[in-house]
DNA sequence: CATGAATGAGAGTTCATTCAT
DNA sequence: GATGAATGAACTCTCATTCAT
């Protein structure tokens, strides 16, 4: 597959994106592709054999690029506090987003998808975040920005209640009043009081 | 519809649960149902027009079995840090069980159906949750079994972990132990030392 | 399935045979036998799920069928001559019609369905057709019809003609002549002259 | 075409030689042989435009070199007998090696293609070698190897006898014990005792 | 009420064949 | 000559849904 076909991997896998964005994961076909892509039934199986593997490569690229915009976004003079509310504040926006966002898509996908534990992109992300924040807290912890006892506790604490927000919005719905509600109460607990 | 039809509807929506619990909601088929209800495939058309509609009379039928068994189980010289523990002790219960819930069934639900607030039970058992949590903190804290500025923050926060553990459990997997570590972060966050 | 299916079943089993006369085995498909029998895609699966299953069914009842054809056509004061002339000249006649057989579809099942031995239907007519030759030898030994040494030797020599024959009418066409000729030369080795 | 092409077109033809004596002649598709060759799918059709012209030409191969290893394998003091035992061991070792042959997709092949005798390659080969018999016995039986009052009628008869072994072999299987039993057979209809 | 045969739409998948490069 | 991406036709198979009995 030479360097044309590998742009057009990457458009259907854009496109594709798309399409679980608007559908989720499991109502979205081949046929589904095909179609947002504009491309012949055929010509996609060039490429992919099924919604699944598309779907991971699409968290692959999404992961990759998730990277770039973490690394991008910290400043060089930002204190501990400051890099926690805007990491917050980047996930509420990603919550309100709701039918714009590949969440439900990736919950439907690990419904069905009990992958090992290191294909699993999700656990790792989740440990990953988890590790960062708890670095955040212990920074910030030393900075005297922060009160708290056990910072790994809360950084796991953290992410469940983010995970919790998370499906929330996709289910019950959620309103941007209840996610600042529960910023805020993270915050208290840390000491911070603003 | 008769004493009889009325049996036989509860005999459909307790075998769907079953099969729902199996393999959630969107891989369900009314074919499936038929099967597995050993009925006409027209049979089960009498009493159900589709898979959603079944879903929603089982949630329905959970809901009001769920109040009894909650009233039940409550011993009547509990305190409110008994009360609260087995509260959490049923959820950590039920987040293991993983695949012998309705759980993930619930969430592809509602994935699709956006209902409006009223009908939609996930998000009255959610809020009457917290109310229940809520007052239970307050009681605990008027007899000093508990710290707490903020009961009703404190509440929606243990909801919202829950959550997020809950769809951890079906996503990434979950262990005993990882579900123990939070019920005790909440515990100590309410000030009981154990 | 009760009656009325079972019926349908015959139908579509005897229709089917129709096509695989026409086409052979591995050409047909199940919409080749859908559009023959004049009944929806869907309909076909439910009472089969594939042309080889559809295959072997037409073969048992052809081979219940033939059994009949069998002993009707002996009269009761038939020489062993007579009876083995009737035999070989009712292969011929099948011999000869060629296309509006099942020969060919019997052979190509059997390139691609290895079967286990009491399955495979042409085994055990060919194993059986042999021992009836073989018997019919015999007793025209005994009458002095036949000269013969090794009834059995013969019996097979020649089933395996007739399947060389059967199988060059397929493939690279013989005439009635043809056949005329192995058919006296067999006699001629039984010692019939005519 | 110049020497490279036609180098290129042999390279194709005894690679799709062995893809047909894999898998016999309808199910092989041109991508199997694209693939087999490892070539571009535009490459094949510069030199053949399907399996059918693909397999005839296999075929003419085939037919020339099958001439040649005939008259090498003939010592020149052989007697007819000799001769004539080493053709039908030559047949037996064919017939049992199955699968590692061209007859299934032989046989396949003239199903389907009903071709003027002229082309019929098989046709030919079976007229040429029940003449090739012929003469044979005719010497054996002029040198007393032999007893036969007709030759042609016998050599008729040993090649279809073969052709019955060998749509025998490809359907029901066939032993090595039963080609025994059959050549010895035909043998001693030749007055041959041993 | 209940049955289950029947229909037809639609998803998945594979290939022969073409064509721009 | 050679490539291989692209197309579209053709097949397989599964279900939601209807309807005569």
């Amino acid at each position: 597959m030479g360097e044309k076909s590998t742009q057009k991997k990457r458009y259907i896998l854009e496109t594709a994106r798309k399409v679980f964005m608007e559908k989720g994961f499991k109502k979205v076909t081949m046929k589904d592709i095909v179609e947002a892509c504009d491309i012949s039934r055929g010509g996609l199986y060039l490429y992919f054999e099924s919604t699944n593997q598309i779907f991971l490569e699409v968290l692959k690229l999404e992961s990759e690029e998730a990277d770039d915009v973490f690394s991008d976004s910290i400043k060089e003079d930002a204190t501990a506090a400051d890099i926690l509310l805007l990491f917050l504040r980047e996930q509420k926006k990603e919550l309100l987003r709701r039918k714009d966002t590949l969440t439900q898509a990736i919950y439907e996908f690990y419904f069905d998808n009990s992958l090992p534990k290191k294909d699993n992109v999700l656990k790792k992300q989740f440990d990953s975040a988890v590790k960062i924040i708890e670095k955040l807290i212990e920074t910030g912890v030393e900075n005297g920005e922060f009160l708290c006892e056990d910072c790994k506790g809360t950084a796991r604490n953290i992410m469940f209640v983010l995970e919790g927000l998370k499906i929330s919005a996709q289910t019950i719905g959620i309103t941007a009043e209840a996610v600042d509600r529960e910023i805020l109460f993270i915050l208290r607990g840390l000491g911070v009081e603003e």
